[in-house]
DNA sequence: ATTACTGCAAATAATTTGCATCTGG
DNA sequence: CCAGATGCAAATTATTTGCAGTAAT
């Protein structure tokens, strides 16, 4: 089912999950599948639900889906992403272009852009507190265009 | 047994509270206080607990602590963060100084600093996206430099 | 054969909500 | 007096965990 993907060093995602002392399970194999095709961020359970769709054999449980994120993260496969709201999202770690999110706190909108900014930024938290910023995790919060002009709550 | 204070406008906050069409009850009051005096980011339990100290009369519901804490960020008089685990912390909005939160992935901890970078940022944001960028609520993730040294996960 | 992984159901944790009662203005 | 606020307990939501059975290597 999933097609020998190659990771950043160039061995298969397969290799690189038996090389940990992992196992390359059905649930497992699919869960990739589906963060590898789905776009941006989603929730374990959007993850849950792509991975029930091809509904040929059993429903995986959403507890299975949770349980191979974190691996998944701890590998650094994925990233896993906390906005507002108390739902964390995970994404493909090896989607190339770094954006960053625009999080709107009136209507709740996000928006995905490039800000140069950052790595100014980068470099200034890097210089002054030797701290390293992952910038897939950057949410920016404020007030889009529209919510500035039309309070709309 | 709060004294006056008075906000950005120059009102005193029972003055805004009631033009809004709320009332100053005992535990809007009490809490309204609590996060005057906590320094930084508090949970609801945490300003549930120092309210709940002065063990005087009667101990306040965690629900009303939260119902408050809603209606204060609704007023606008105070500011609500969710940081990487789901929690939420809120902070009197009227502390003067801007500041930003480096948060740590390895070991979760958080640093709070200012980042002179971040100006450009907004301007930046707002000049290509219209997006009014709300830096109190900046969280800046990534690995501190102990971290970085000794992988101690 | 091991032992990692899965499914299921029950356990948490943080926050929200329904409702009868109380109280500030 | 009466709408907004409170207390309490039950309900949600998102996620985690224990355990016995299953399957990948």
């Amino acid at each position: 089912m999933p097609h020998d993907r190659t990771n950043a060093e160039g061995a298969t995602i397969a290799q690189t999950i038996r090389a940990s002392g992992r196992r390359l399970t059905i649930q497992r194999s699919k869960i990739l599948d589906a963060l590898h095709r789905l776009p941006g961020h989603s929730t374990a359970e959007q993850i849950h639900a792509v991975v029930s769709e091809d509904q040929l054999d059993a429903e995986m449980a959403l507890s299975t889906v949770y349980r191979n994120l974190e691996t998944l993260v701890e590998m650094g496969l994925v990233t896993a992403f906390a906005d507002g709201g108390g739902v964390i999202t995970y994404e493909w770690a090896a989607t190339e272009t770094p954006h960053h999110h625009l999080l709107c706190d009136g209507c709740g909108h996000t928006k995905e852009v490039e800000v140069e900014a950052l790595d100014a930024l980068t470099v200034e938290v890097k210089r002054e507190h030797g701290f390293a910023v992952d910038l897939r995790h950057m949410a920016i919060r404020g007030q889009c265009a529209r919510c500035q002009a039309g309070q709309s709550k």
